[in-house]
DNA sequence: GGTGAAATTGACGTTAACGTAAACGTAATT
DNA sequence: AATTACGTTTACGTTAACGTCAATTTCACC
C-alpha cells in the first residue's frame, strides 16, 4: 500500500496546492524526506498536515498550529519545559472552549433565522395562493 | 442608562482600538450617527460589534460577518431573495457543525496530551524522589 | 528523441485586517 | 492660555498565507 506519497498526491487528497505544502516546508511545519530532487512524504507528515489544516479551520495561526505539533513529540524531556508546555496545553483548551460556546451561540443563532425566514417564505406562497 | 457610547467606549468594552472601529465602519459593517464630527454608537452597533467578533473568532472573514449580520434585517422581502438567503444560512449551518466536530476533535487530544504530559512530570518528580 | 506531465527553485505579487504616523479639531481641566 | 484627553481624516506600512509567474529538470511513454 501507499505510505509514499509525491507532493501532488498529497495536495490532491487535502485539497491544497503544491505550494502550500512548500511553503508549509519552509516554515518548518513539515519535512519531507528527499528522492533526488522530489518531496517524498511519509504518513508522519500526512497527520501533520491533517493537524495543520484543522487547526486552519479552526482560526490557528501557522505558528500556533505549530507549536500545538510539537507537542505530539515526546522530544522535551526536561521538567521546566514540560511545566511550559502544560500551560500552553490549558491555554489552548481554555481557548478552544470558549470557541466552543461561541460556535453553539452561533448555530442557535443560525438555526433561529432559517426558521424565521423558512417562515416568511410560507407566508409569502400562501398569499400567492390566496392571489 | 447609556445606550449611547463613544468610539472609546466601545473599543475598550471589545478590547479593539478605534482604528478597527473605524476601518468596520469602511467596510459597511457599522454605521454609527453623528454628533458633530464624532461617531455615536446606539445598542444596535453594539450588537453588531459582538457578532462581527463572534464570526471572527470563529474564523469567519468580515464579508463573511457581513452577509450574516445582513440576514438580521427582515429587509429582504421578496420569495427569489428569501431562498438564497435560506440556502446561505444552510451552507453557515453546515460548516459551523463541522467546525465543531473539529473543535472537539481537538479538544480530545488536548485533553489526552495535558494528561500524558502531566504523568510523564509526574514520573521525572518521583525519580527525583527516589535519588 | 521528442513530448507532455509533474517535479524543482527562485522571486515577485496579492489580499485581508488592521497598525501607525502626521496633522488637525474640540472640550474639559489646571 | 496651556496641557491633557479624546476625537477626526488621510495615507502609507505591515504581516500572514499563500498565488503566480519563469526558467529548468526529470521521467515515463510513444
Amino acid at each position: 500500500m501507499h505510505h509514499q506519497f509525491s507532493i501532488g498526491d498529497l495536495a490532491r487528497e487535502f485539497d491544497v496546492t503544491p505550494r502550500t505544502l512548500r511553503f508549509y516546508e519552509e516554515k518548518g511545519l513539515l519535512n519531507p524526506a528527499r528522492e533526488g530532487q522530489s518531496r517524498v512524504y511519509g504518513a508522519s507528515d500526512r497527520t501533520r498536515l491533517r493537524l495543520i489544516l484543522r487547526g486552519k479551520r479552526l482560526g490557528l495561526t501557522l505558528d500556533e498550529s505549530a507549536s500545538l505539533i510539537m507537542m505530539y513529540d515526546p522530544a522535551s524531556n526536561n521538567e521546566h519545559q514540560l511545566e511550559a508546555l502544560i500551560e500552553k496545553i490549558r491555554e489552548s483548551r481554555v481557548r478552544l472552549e470558549e470557541q466552543l460556546k461561541d460556535l453553539q451561540r452561533m448555530l442557535n443563532d443560525v438555526s433561529e433565522w432559517e426558521q424565521r425566514s423558512m417562515q416568511e417564505l410560507d407566508a409569502l406562497r400562501m398569499q400567492k395562493q390566496i392571489n
